[in-house]
DNA sequence: TGCATATTATTTGTCGACATAAAATATGCG
DNA sequence: CGCATATTTTATGTCGACAAATAATATGCA
């Protein structure tokens, strides 16, 4: 008997569980397969993995350490909301620490860091030029994590990825909603952020890293505020 | 029969295990009651605390989510080792978070903050004037992670956090092995931080952490030159 | 009928046990 | 005697079940 994500419980190696059912959740929560504020019921998600509660609680545990879900003591554990009234706290951490990982990759890249960087942005200008916005969401995460690991501070990389990952929450909620043109100009901002990487002008490499983090939390701004305009809370 | 923790199975309230079980390791860890490196036996634990394995993994997990402990894959988990090589990645951090969250504190906070940054540094002073390590070092810590939670941004607060318990281990070392007198000028620029807080100077705030950094780093750092020193690593 | 209380139901927290993977030890062959 | 292989040992990963806490429902009284 298969499970519904197509594996046999006996072709399942032990220790790949919690991993499997870790990485699944993390990708519908990021990508709002599993909403905000949606419960998330154990034995539901043990029926589904075709597996014990165990493994399943290990997987809960590690999310909610991200703040992924939140767990009510003796009660249902959810998906975390996006909190939209605190959004001015995750635009100045954003913008910071887009900033500081973009100078120290200047900084303390290697060859090998700058082809990830390189690739990861070719297959960013793909999904732009595809208008396949899920795609571009998700690649843009791993563009600015490669930037944040080249800058070799474990730190920055941590805050940094999980503040990619309430960013890519946000904006998937946004195509959502709004399916105008994706902004060729990231493209471009890109490509010039690589450049200073790879000539390793650090100043440079802080600059861009501001004008793009200024782009994108405006975006994100006038989507709110259209949005507000929109649906009007009540 | 009582563990050695004090506490009858039958007292313990429901959902309070893993808690207690989290919050005595970590504080043992930090400590270095658990050095780095050394190994953690679930059965053991369960033993010690009275309890099953499935809470004690639990915290476990929760601590691996800190960075506090490491698990190997189907193999024992350890306490985590204190990276003395990448030192220089946690000053760049801590003196940046430091700047940020006095700055921020600066800015937002509250009454009440203050009241509760002022009641921790005088028991700061007091450690100090006892000439207390290790209340001092732990009360450090509760001092700047209030800073850090009045500036009102939980991305910085829990990045903060995470930088201030890896310092608790660092000067732990550093107090284990030395015995000199502890420095004073601390109070005074814990002080200086708070009169800037409490008038709202941003850019004051910002200037004094920096230093209180700059002094903090520099201490440790002088640490690790005499300590390599008198012990060559071969 | 409306509200306070009691009962049931559902879901989580914890438990003890089994299965499996890796290390430690023992065995056998050259 | 040394090394490769087999065996035992130890600790983890997972399981199914029970107990407790909260929510949902039913009951009783005014």
């Amino acid at each position: 008997m298969e499970d519904r994500d197509g594996n046999r419980p006996a072709e399942r190696k032990r220790g790949s569980g919690v991993k499997r059912v870790y990485d699944i959740l993390r990708d519908e929560i990021l990508e709002l397969a599993l909403p905000p504020g949606s419960p998330v019921d154990e034995v539901q998600l043990a029926e589904r993995f075709g597996m014990s509660r165990t493994p399943i609680r290990e997987a809960l545990v590690r999310l909610a350490g991200e703040g992924l879900v939140e767990t009510l003591p003796n009660r249902s554990t959810m998906v975390s909301n996006i909190d939209v009234l605190n959004l001015n706290t995750f635009f100045d951490a954003i913008t910071l620490m887009y900033r500081v990982t973009t100078r120290l990759a200047a900084e303390n890249r290697s060859a090998a860091d700058l082809d990830r960087i390189r690739a990861l942005q070719a297959t960013y200008a793909q999904t732009v030029a595809a208008q396949d916005a899920l795609g571009m969401i998700a690649v843009n995460r791993e563009f600015h994590a490669a930037i944040a690991k080249a800058g070799r501070n474990p730190y920055y990389h941590s805050l940094m990825v999980r503040l990619l990952d309430d960013g890519r929450r946000l904006l998937r909620l946004y195509y959502q909603s709004f399916d105008d043109r994706l902004p060729e100009q990231y493209v471009h901002e890109h490509e010039e952020i690589i450049d200073a990487i790879a000539r390793r002008d650090v100043e440079a490499a802080d600059r861009l890293a501001r004008v793009h983090a200024d782009q994108i939390v405006g975006q994100i701004q006038r989507l709110f505020a259209t949005d507000n305009r929109q649906h009007p809370v009540l």
